[in-house]
DNA sequence: CTATTATATTCTATTTTTCTAATATTATAA
DNA sequence: TTATAATATTAGAAAAATAGAATATAATAG
């Protein structure tokens, strides 16, 4: 599934919560509900939001459905929300103060 | 603004693109339609949407608004989503063929 | 001044996402 | 067998996101 679609899915906090949980092992669905405060129907929805994306999988025992993280971009992904970053990235050169400058690109006027 | 918020902003084709263009510096609007396919109106909407969560900002020269990328976080994200990854991580222990295996969490029954 | 260029804003219909409620399924325990 | 535990599915209402159209603003050229 194309990234950005990836992306869509991992924006949502419910669904954050998950992949966290899951970046640090197997958990089936009763674990999860646990700590997750929406209801189990919900729950499923999300899982199974996820697995068709590719981005978790499970595997069976009994009547758990243990699921585990499968995607190594959304492993990398949530380690960087997790990370801290300069408040900003150096911006180009203009009037610090009001924020007048040329504009670089080349144009018909 | 919330990480998760960023995320859900950056998950979005024409948000996308803007930004992947910006990365490679600063752009004024009209540069920007050229090479998107949408109304002025909305690539406005969602560079206001951008700014407002403190994504981009702009300067002025004239009556152009030349705008840049500031945040850190959204340019490490738009690097991991043009990098490769492999297919899977490697899994939890479970027979590969019934994806059958034990769960490693402790429980009540 | 007035027209034009560059861009923003507002309103709104449409689409998409999200959640709840109810019900179904499946495996095991009793 | 039947009950129950664990989980999934479906349907629908409510909320949110999206894009188009029309209009507004602001700066400059003429």
């Amino acid at each position: 599934m194309a990234r950005i679609e990836i992306l869509k899915l991992v924006a949502h906090p419910a669904r954050i919560a998950i992949l966290e949980e899951l970046s640090k092992g197997v958990k089936c669905v009763t674990d999860l509900q646990d700590f997750l405060e929406i209801s189990q129907s919900n729950i499923s929805q999300h899982l199974s939001a996820l697995r068709h994306a590719g981005v978790i999988d499970y595997f069976v025992d009994g009547r758990l459905r243990c699921y585990f993280l499968k995607s190594p971009f959304v492993l990398e992904l949530l380690g960087i929300i997790r990370k801290d970053y300069p408040s900003a990235l150096e911006g180009p050169e203009c009037c610090p103060v009001t924020k007048k400058g040329k504009y670089p690109g080349t144009r018909k006027n």
